[in-house]
Formats: structure tokens, C-alpha cells, sequence
RNA sequence: CGCGGAGUGGAGCAGUUGGUAGCUCGUCGGGCUCAUAACCCGAAGGUCGUUGGUUCAAGUCCAGCCUCCGCAA
């Protein structure tokens, strides 16, 4: 088939890699314009456009989709079929209908559950156990489109976002391949979402780091994992910003957001503990607990946040 | 030049008003113990990020550079 490719961050690369690799044809890739990052606002290209320029690809970055301009670029490319992979911009109608077999989307949680733009984070913070992939044609609506194939995989106890983002990355991958393949043979039943069952997820933001101890450990914990890579779960120690990386749950108990043992360190919360494995006080890097307790005296009775 | 913190033996940190370096852990050797991640004794290991400057003397002051990181995006 003939491609057209659209996706942004590295979420999407293993999906472009194993397209580049099959027997399909690769059109164009569309991706986000460069953007400055880090601390010296550097001009930075998306993950997915370096990997397509690695594999000789054309690449397309335009600042929208709403305009004739771009209409008819993606036309006179007469696609077949439009991937998109977390482009993070919304393709207006008239580009929909473009490609014959239509445009299809790779999103990061089992639909209806968890449209929108933190699927994968959304299913770590509230201390899912399953979760998965799911292919579907693109609606005007936000992830309502018909579902063409789903892939399921388990979340583990202490598995993080970022780690699950990157299995599902490649799960995704798998999952996209297999439905072009069967769309293509007419395989394939789109199967309409049910809206009853339909959730939606917020953007993650930074204010969402700060932890309340006053909670339960394991709410504790799924933030922790769930907002790893970014912002990551934070808490204070003498007023400055220490960033918890990583805990594992533990039954003792004693008054919220104090230390109840260091060897390992472990902080009580509403119901049970936790124990810090990784930690990262400001303007510092980040290490294993046991290290960073060799230089900042911490004891039992201290109080985090 | 957006703001700020930091670069000291393998790891994490101290180092006061400048006088050639210390703590905790680890490592190695020995001892004790039924045993141990416990305890005791001893040892090794650092041109204090880099370059230049001030000074009788700089980890400690000044300037530049490199690297890392927090905030901001």
C-alpha cells in the first residue's frame, strides 16, 4: 500500500521503523515542526522525523493541516491509507477522506477507555492491571472511531509509564502491521465504540507532581510510576523540590510523609508505606536512596512534604 | 546571553574568616562469632572538572571554558 506517515514522538517510531521494513510503500512522513528544548532552548527534530530521514524518507513538517495548501500536497501524494501515531494535531475532514481505505490511528489504551491525550499515564495512575493497543479508523471525534483490532497486555506491580509506553510502542507496532495487512484481504470489521463506556483522559501536567502523603500507599505509588518520565512525583525536604523516582509498597505503617526506617528508606503514607528506591533533590542528579542517605543525614521521625 | 544549584579518593557528602583534605558507605587484609548485610582492628585509594589570575600560600578568592542538574518550556 501506499503510505503517508504522521506521528511525533518516539511513541510512534517503532510503528514508522516496521513500516519502513514491510513490503509498503512510504509516501511522505508528516511530523511536528522543530522545537526548542531543554535548557538552552536548543531547535530539536521529532523523533520521528530523524527516523525517517534516517531511512531516506520525505519529510513534512507543516505549522497545520487547515489550509488548501496542505489538502493538496496530501492529495497529489494519493495515499492509499494514513497513518497516524501520535501526530498531535487534528486532521481536519477534508484529509480524512483523502486515502481510499481511510486514515488509521494507533492509540495507547483499550478503547472506549481512555481517549484523548494521556492514555498510557492515565492507566498507570489509576493502578491499572490490564491495559493494551488499539487500532481504529480516524472520526472527526476525539478517538471515536471505529475500532479495527485491539492488543492487550498486562501492567506490572511497579512498572512505570515510560516503560509501559515504550512496550506498547512496539506492541503498537505489531498490532498497526497486522491491521493494514487484514484491511488490505478485507479481513477486518470495524466495530463501533461503545459510548457508554467511553472515558476520557486530562493532559498530565506539572501540577500533578506534588505528592500527598495524607493518601493511601498504593495511590501514592501509581503516581509515582505514572508520572515518570515527566513531570515526576514530588514531595519536599527542607523546602527544597525532591523528586521521588521510584517506591515499592510496604505494610508499615506510622503518621503520613514521615521516614519510619531508613535501611531502605521508607515514608509512611495514609494507609501502609513506601519505600523510596530513587530519588533526586534539586540541582542534583538522580541516585538510589541508600546513597543519597551516605551524605544527607535523614532519620526516623523526619517529615517529607 | 531566561533564573538557579553543582563538579573533592569507587558511591553520597563536609571542608568554617585562604595555610597542601575529612565523614558515612564500599573495597582489601586481619580478628571476633554457630552465623551474618552485625561488631572490632588495620590498609589502599584524591594533581580537590579545566585553563589562567591574585597571594608567601587556594578545594577555599577572581575571570574564562567544559560537563551535569533543578526551575522554566
Amino acid at each position: 500500500m501506499n503510505i503517508v506517515f504522521m506521528g511525533t514522538p518516539d511513541f510512534a517510531v517503532p510503528t514508522l521503523k516496521r513500516l519502513c521494513d514491510s513490503k509498503h510503500n512510504i509516501l511522505a512522513v508528516y511530523t511536528q515542526p522543530d522545537k526548542p528544548v531543554g535548557r538552552k532552548q536548543v531547535l530539536t527534530p521529532s523523533d520521528v522525523k530523524v527516523c525517517a530521514l534516517e531511512n531516506g524518507l520525505e519529510v513534512r513538517q507543516p505549522a497545520s493541516l487547515r489550509d488548501e495548501n496542505s489538502f493538496n500536497e496530501i492529495s497529489a501524494l494519493n495515499p492509499d491509507i494514513i497513518i497516524v501515531v501520535a501526530y498531535g494535531k487534528i486532521l481536519p475532514k477534508n484529509i480524512l477522506d483523502i486515502p481510499k481505505y481511510g486514515c488509521v490511528n494507533v492509540h495507547g489504551s483499550l478503547l472506549p477507555k481512555y481517549r484523548g491525550a494521556s492514555p498510557i499515564q492515565s492507566a498507570v495512575l489509576n493502578g491499572d492491571k490490564l491495559s493494551g493497543v488499539t487500532t481504529m479508523f480516524m472520526g472527526e471525534g476525539l478517538d471515536t472511531g471505529d475500532i479495527l483490532l485491539k492488543a492487550e497486555t498486562e501492567i506490572g506491580e511497579n512498572e512505570t509509564s515510560a516503560e509501559l509506553f515504550d512496550r506498547l510502542a512496539e506492541i503498537g507496532a505489531d498490532l498497526l502491521i497486522e491491521t493494514i495487512e487484514k484491511l488490505d484481504s478485507g479481513l477486518i470489521t470495524p466495530i463501533k465504540q461503545d459510548e457508554s463506556k467511553a472515558t476520557y483522559t486530562k493532559k498530565i501536567t506539572k501540577d500533578m507532581s506534588l505528592i500527598n502523603w495524607a493518601q493511601p500507599n498504593y495511590i501514592i505509588h501509581n503516581q509515582v510510576r505514572g508520572l515518570q518520565t515527566w513531570p515526576v512525583a514530588l514531595t519536599k525536604l527542607s523546602g527544597k523540590d525532591l523528586k521521588i523516582h521510584s517506591t515499592f509498597k510496604c505494610d508499615k505503617s506510622g503518621e503520613p510523609g514521615t521516614v519510619i526506617c531508613t535501611a531502605p528508606l521508607t515514608v509512611a503514607c495514609s494507609e501502609g508505606s513506601l519505600i523510596i528506591d530513587e530519588l533526586q533533590l534539586s540541582g542534583k542528579k538522580r541516585m538510589k536512596s541508600d546513597a543519597f542517605l551516605l551524605g544527607h543525614p535523614l532519620s526516623v521521625g523526619d517529615k517529607l512534604g
